[in-house]
DNA sequence: TATTGTTATACTCTATAACTATA
DNA sequence: TATAGTTATAGAGTATAACAATA
């Protein structure tokens, strides 16, 4: 292995990252899912969204992917889709509660992997690398920053 | 974004590292190589190889991928293929004075690339990064981990 | 028969764009 | 005409396997 290249943060991300996306689709798939699928799921375990479009756009998947994303999802009865009367074109998606079983358990899925992918580090060690990979997602993806709330929030 | 995912230093590490990734191969891209070309050139600016096979190896690429990368910088005049007299199967690659010169070249691509992505860290925060991630890389790729050398060093 | 490099094939993913039904 | 959701199509990228030359 080239020492420029190991040397290179930007080289190690890209590296690490697939990986660490190649374990975490491995193991999805013993249980039947994808990362996709449990994203869609985190997702609505925040709260019903009132379009299919506000889910893609929150994950950055591509719209008519999210589509097949929902129809399994909602084939195992773990998402409900329920046509807006108001607007006969838009589809209100929430979690049943086969579903939120569902997530809960792939959770701990999640936490597994976690543990795996950061054996070789210390609890601290964790906290650091999330903190900094945290500050590198805010600045290139906004949508990862937390929302500012209570009455300095801007209101418009 | 699901409070979970961003919780999540897998999650953060997959997304930031197809990030990476993708800013690496536009970059790339429009001096007219891919991050693969110079992942070649980078190891061969290291010394000759007696086969095509280790390079690929070396850099996890398919033997298949390779070839189609060797003959991309061997038309530029960047990289020689010579026929091992003692072993007609096999091709001796090396870094032409034109490669060296091209690779000194995206050095310096790859540097503009490694400060735009890590821009919101300090000097001292890129250094964490780095060796927090070169920490994990070893562990799941032990090519990673540097050589022992000296007296210490295994000896078969 | 095994190995090196090469070519060809098939398959997955993704991105785009077309289509429907509603507005 | 524009939008939400869906379906269909095309392209890139990848993995596999077949192949020719040499050992």
């Amino acid at each position: 292995m080239p020492r420029e290249l190991v040397a290179s943060t930007v080289f190690l991300l890209g590296r690490l990252g697939i990986s660490a996306k190649m374990r975490a689709m491995e193991a999805f798939e013993q249980a039947g899912f994808s990362p996709y699928h449990y994203g869609v799921l985190a997702l609505l375990g925040e709260g019903a969204r009132e379009t299919q479009a506000t889910i893609a756009d929150a994950l950055r998947f591509d719209r008519s992917q999210l589509v097949g994303l929902l129809d399994t999802l909602e084939e195992r009865g773990l998402v409900e889709r329920r046509r807006d009367p108001n607007d006969r074109r838009r589809h209100l998606v929430s979690l049943t509660a086969d579903g939120k079983r569902q997530l809960a358990s792939l959770r701990k899925l999640v936490e597994r992997v976690e543990d795996e992918v950061l054996a070789p580090l210390t609890e601290e060690q964790r906290e650091t690398l999330h903190a900094l990979l945290f500050e590198l997602a805010c600045r290139w993806d906004p949508r990862f920053a937390p929302v500012a709330t209570g009455p300095l929030a801007p209101t418009a």
